[in-house]
DNA sequence: ACCACCCATAATGTCGACAATCTACAATCT
DNA sequence: AGATTGTAGATTGTCGACATTATGGGTGGT
């Protein structure tokens, strides 16, 4: 089944992502190039370009003379991660928090009851996807470029390895509460606070998920030796 | 003359980045990958991947179909890539501001003003890596692996772009002050003021460094239209 | 003289094959 | 038996050539 033709490189990049995504590829396993091309029935060249792309965006990891692994983070990893997130998007948020006018203020109210709604009726999807929604359009006032694309970056691993857990850390009530706490923070037109409240939302967040994956290995594996 | 044996892509990373250094390439320029493969002695497969990471790191462009490009920053991406920076350090800094001892304070004190004293013998080279020592000492109690790594990135583009203006952009006892404020603010031992003084350092850094291209550009080609 | 179209040229995108390197298993030695 | 070394298989690194696409110049028409 060969792909659509524009450039392949970018082809074989969301194939592995959607593969990672329905969980095909399991943390820590080996990418083969020659596998994938057969796969795919192109040749090794894009692939490698393909591969390349994904390390960069911390997604693989390559061993020169070895080859390409699923990226597996630590729990340290992932809670840097989500700190730099918050910094980042603290800041972002933060300097242009001048423009927010009353009416988008609002409509990000309005996203945060409906996230608090779509989390009682277990609607997990839709949950998420607001959520992006909601950073997303607080994140839309920030006019640095390189702000925005190291944000996005991290935006991308961490919501590709961990957007299952997003709608179980937090109770219904609790989401709902969290991002409004976010949205009175904007509207005090403080600046430190705002950066404050967001990179502590960012914390709390990573620190949840880490947890929730340590009880989760517990109970699937019975309780092992902690290396 | 073919080059020492290990991996080619590396080699070739560096060694296009080198040519940056000197000048060997101008902004804008096109990359070409027969070029080097020539000038190199191999094939275009390691070329390509270098270029890819350049593209990656920031140093180049990339155009579909087209070829890679020497990056030029405009104005705006400069002063925003240099904010990034501050929002990073100055968080990394501010994150690590309880594990300095006096001691290391005493040393970048030290350094400082040895900064004063290279800018006014003009020795430009050494005022630049002792610049680079400074701002990574200030940076090593950051156990942040993440904004560690989003900062390498940005200073690496920052420092090969732009090393040849930060001897210029401030007079000898400015650069000497400047440092010298960012470790009292280390010694007040207060986050907030920390990185709002580090945000700024390297804020007006940026304008300095995009008001002194736009003299030169006046300068070196007369008053020409303003596109 | 100017614009549109076509073609030659050259550069990138892709391919299949070979070389260098790593991994795993088996044979040998202590 | 355990450890070590050697070897075979598989995988990545590199190569040279072909296919495809962008670019620039020239030709013809208005």
């Amino acid at each position: 089944m060969p792909i659509e033709r524009s450039t392949y490189k970018d082809h074989v990049v969301k194939y592995i992502y959607d593969g990672m995504r329905e969980n095909r590829y399991k943390a820590g396993e080996k990418i083969l190039e020659s596998h994938l091309a057969k796969e795919l029935g192109i040749s090794r060249a894009p692939i490698r370009e393909a591969l390349a792309d994904l390390v960069r965006s911390g997604l693989l990891e390559y061993k020169p003379q070895v080859g390409n692994f699923v990226t597996s983070l630590s729990s340290i990893d992932l809670i840097d991660s989500y700190i730099a997130r918050g910094v980042l998007e603290g800041f972002a948020v933060a300097q242009g928090i001048d423009s927010f006018t009353e009416e988008e203020l609002k409509q990000l109210e309005e996203m945060a009851h409906k996230m608090g709604t779509f989390a009682r009726d277990g609607k997990h999807k839709a949950l998420i996807d607001i959520g992006q929604e909601f950073h997303e359009k607080l994140f839309s006032h920030c006019t640095n470029g390189q702000v925005v694309l190291f944000t996005e970056q991290l935006s991308l691993k961490l919501h590709l390895l961990f957007y299952k857990h997003w709608a179980r850390v937090y109770s219904p009530k609790e989401i709902c509460d969290r991002h409004l706490e976010l949205i009175d923070a904007v509207r005090k037109k403080d600046p430190v606070l705002l950066e404050q409240v967001i990179r502590s939302h960012y914390f709390d967040t990573g620190l949840k998920i880490v947890e929730q994956e340590k009880t989760n290995i517990n109970t699937m594996k019975g309780i092992t030796d902690d290396n």
